[in-house]
DNA sequence: ACCAATAGATTAACCATGTTAGTCTAAAAA
DNA sequence: TTTTTAGACTAACATGGTTAATCTATTGGT
């Protein structure tokens, strides 16, 4: 798995193959099946890895710091994550089957967790999380899934439009509560959303 | 490139393979080499289509209508259109490389071009234009990539969270215009953001 | 010290896919 | 009528995933 996830951020995910991990660990790539459950198995625990990682980031973002700050920090360690560590954040960021893997999914889960709980200490009332979260992740997720594929013309200024964007949510998440209109919205407890 | 495009959009962008053309169309693969420049080339091309369709689909959505309720059609014709055509949506957001191709570069900024318009006639200033063409397409973007992907758990209410989300993002773009601190930000006139 | 179990690697073989090269055929152009 | 050409074909090879069957060395039990 290390070394599967070197080459995720080296040569970039699509160039985790078992022949690749198999070489650069001196083996043939029958071998891998020993350890791990074929191509797909190796994907998905290269998920859970990354996922997990970037979720430890969010936590030490989060860590101490309260309100807005902690968003803005949370932002920061997003953002950071994923041009740190590119292979993994697209890893972390794979399409999931509906239901079963419960470990996936959970390791999945952890990495919204930070985001939740800090929307939920910055008072954002029970009925708004969940479209707030979703809010939150969606810009996040955008803004660096574009810069990552290159896919912001004019590279100029993304500091500070990063800057830009989350203070717009952090504005949106904020003032402006809202009147929910619709759905009566049930657990709010549970993790992903 | 419509069979290609069939297939991208009934079995996933995975599934579009020279091979499984080459299938629906009753031929063997390196016919198909007499057409398209390899799998590369089949993949350029149906980015460019993907593309265009998209932008044509933001400019219908945009037509005789101003202001938020410009941008509030703008968000529902680009969901929409990744709900249609999901392997299309996923085809035009491939991770661009830099410089170079020219056709592909064009077709992917007439994608943009809607949305700076957009913008643009709601009175953003030029120099926060980049910045909030930036903060919109991320929102939306993240948005819709974040649902394709299964990745907001619990599924609920995706179109009240979206809602919101838009209405965030509008009263970021219209309110509150944020001198901008740094930068001398060039031409505003060109495509991409 | 010996033996058996096991972990972990191996080769061989087979699939699918992409790709190149060389060839054939039928329709279009001259 | 002849030539050109578009568009298909087969053959052959590379890479990558996967299975099956086998070998070997270390570990653990007796």
């Amino acid at each position: 798995m290390a070394a599967a996830a070197r080459i995720a951020d080296e040569d970039g995910l699509d160039a985790v193959t078992l022949a690749a991990v198999a070489g650069r660990l001196g083996v043939r790539s029958p071998s891998l099946y020993a350890h791990v459950d074929g191509l797909a198995g190796l994907r998905r625990q290269l998920t859970i890895l990354a996922a997990t990682a970037l979720a430890d980031e969010l936590r030490a973002a989060r860590h101490r710091r309260h309100g807005a700050l902690a968003l803005h920090s949370l932002a920061s360690a997003y953002r950071s994550f994923a041009s740190n560590h590119p292979g993994w954040y697209a890893a972390s960021q794979q399409a999931v089957p509906p239901g079963k893997d419960d470990a996936l999914y959970r390791a999945l889960a952890e990495s919204v967790l930070p985001v939740m709980e800090t929307l939920a200490e910055m008072g954002v009332p029970p009925a708004d999380l969940l479209h707030q979260i979703r809010a939150v992740r969606s810009a996040l997720h955008g803004f660096v899934s574009l810069e990552r594929g290159n896919s912001f013309g004019m590279s100029v200024d993304f500091d500070e439009s990063f800057r830009r964007l989350v203070e717009l949510v952090t504005r949106g998440v904020m003032g402006t509560p809202q009147a929910s209109a619709g759905s009566g919205q049930g657990s709010t407890a549970a993790t992903r959303t």
